[in-house]
DNA sequence: CTGAAAGCGCTTACAG
DNA sequence: CTGAAAGCGCTTACAG
């Protein structure tokens, strides 16, 4: 491999200068010079030694990719489809600005603190935030840039890019409302727990009381993660005396469970129960019927995500910030007119 | 952040000692000195600076995992959830080894080669290997320990990890055969380029000997990848005179959209048709019915690669090998006896 | 079992 | 616009 020594030697500049038309520093080089040493990196395919350049610039161009362990099973962080595509679209962004990826799941914010120093990582952005105490402790004693995705502290400076979930909670409600439902329910998994549902529930309630119908607690349905908390809750359902006519879940894959609970039980979606989802996720038009849900652009999530990192990168200073991006109601075909 | 020099300082030893009690190397360093070293890396909360380690050791700890792009869209494939699930096993594994995960998605060969001496990364891991040239010159040209998973060249020394995927056409085959079925049919993105979707062909073709069934050419079905192409097919296979009453997808995406497509039709499944899919991941159970499918240990496949990856990293000599995961039928509720 | 020294390949002030 | 020198924090032979 070949080091800038050898490109300085060939080129007769010093390696300071070869340093300088490696990292673009135009004012520092004549023009000339430049466009000879650039024609000795390509000859020697020179490629940068990024751990000599981390060690003496103290900044690695790594950007750690947190994913929290959600129970006992780490890998069940990716199987999430909307964590996998978020992931990939990062890893996008981050190639085309030269920067690295590197991932990482982690359960106390301990772990994430000892490898940012390890690697001297430039900056990190956390995934599906899952317990609350663990992500405050890390923001707090955080002391380099830090985006989180979907949480947001009110007492506590944070860089955060999430979606308006009370209004996404609300879109919800009201097409089931405007489609004549009454009886109408929400399931999520620990509701009170985690700030992002408790938004979407908030905006569940708005639409009940803008239309005047009934809230009933036993239609609010504390569920376990993914389809298998949809299909018992779909179960849980059929077995009451007095039923929703309508279900809004605080994530695709629990909507998910409740058409297949429900279709098990040998009733149809939506006609037996109309059933809206969250994320509008891979699985929303996999199954049949495909899934109303409340969209968002996972995209331009991640982008906007990465836009502040660099940001907070680039100026030690820009260290607070929240974004709020819409969300808006994709129609599929889990929803029917309630009928008399 | 406390260094190796200001450790030694403090217990009064040479940095190499330091060193060496950080590394390990117990054989080097008394035990009453390592103790105490120990204590004193301890108190002040040293943390191991990789950049310094990477340039004096030229080994970085760090593992390349590696996803090719398909499409444009170079998100997609985290999306696929056999891919994340991969993904989530393989960073465990290598975080309790202390290493570091490192994701790149390429188009080129050479991007990968480049980034490899970018980072001095210590091996790479190939993940739902697509084109087969960019594969083999991936292998060709690498001079590092790389493990493939689902791809197999004979021409070339490589080290790689697959599952029966002819064995698994087989039993899929198998099972429609013994319920009757005679007319089934195939469906797969591209089957001549994909050595892996050619061997699944090969042992569905296996089984219809075995059982005297005729192969039908209008039954083979090239489709595109996800249940878009399954979808496809579905409307095909519903316009044609003579169908078949089973189908057999290459992957479980195309097998959910085959479901949906007969479903949305208004036909029943498995009554109308029966399908079987492949790799028992995540949709497998999502949808109504749950898809019978070829099952594979997607941990198990993760655990392989990465102990073939760390014995290479370990042995220079240890560059061949091939390893041949078994699979099963996992049978749910897409199939049903063929009626006269 | 322990150490002094050289070196890994860069970047960063500091000078000119 | 260009350079000489110091230094980033480790590990690696080499000696003893």
């Amino acid at each position: 491999l070949v080091t800038i020594k050898e490109i300085a030697a060939e080129a007769g500049v010093s390696v300071m200068t070869v340093s300088n038309v490696i990292n673009g520093n135009s004012a520092r080089v004549s023009p000339a010079t430049a466009e000879r040493v650039r024609e000795i990196l390509q000859k020697h395919h020179y490629v940068r030694n990024m751990a000599a350049r981390t060690l003496s610039s103290r900044s690695s161009r790594i950007i750690g990719v947190l994913l929290p362990v959600w129970y006992e099973d780490s890998a069940s962080m990716l199987l999430d489809p909307y964590a996998g595509q978020m992931v990939g679209y990062i890893e996008e962004a981050l190639r085309i600005r030269q920067y690295y990826p590197m991932i990482f799941s982690f359960k106390k914010a301990e772990q994430v603190l000892t490898v940012q120093k390890t690697w001297q990582i430039d900056g990190m952005i956390l995934i599906m935030p899952h317990q609350d105490d663990v992500t405050h402790a890390l923001i707090e004693q955080s002391d380099f840039p830090l985006v989180v995705l979907d949480r947001y502290f009110e007492d506590l400076p944070m860089l955060s890019v999430g979606i308006d979930d009370r209004k996404g909670g609300y879109l919800a409600a009201r097409c089931l409302l405007e489609k004549g439902h009454r009886h109408i329910g929400f399931v999520a998994p620990a509701i009170q727990a985690s700030s992002v549902i408790h938004d979407r529930y908030l905006g569940f309630q708005d639409a009940l009381r803008e239309f005047g119908a009934d809230e009933n607690p036993d239609w609010v349905f504390d569920s376990v993660f993914h389809q298998e908390g949809g299909e018992e809750t779909a179960r849980k359902i059929l077995a009451m005396e007095s039923r929703p006519t309508g279900m809004i879940a605080s994530e695709d894959l629990i909507a998910c469970g409740l058409v297949r609970g429900v279709q098990e039980a040998g009733f149809p979606v939506p006609e037996a129960l109309s059933v809206i989802g969250f994320d509008d996720s891979l699985p929303s038009r996999l199954i049949s019927p495909s899934l109303t849900t409340i969209g968002q652009d996972i995209r331009e999530k991640a982008m906007t995500a990465i836009g502040m990192l660099f940001q907070a990168i680039s100026d030690p200073s820009f260290r607070v910030q929240r974004k709020v991006l819409d969300v808006r109601l994709v129609e599929r075909q889990s929803v029917c007119p309630v009928r008399r």
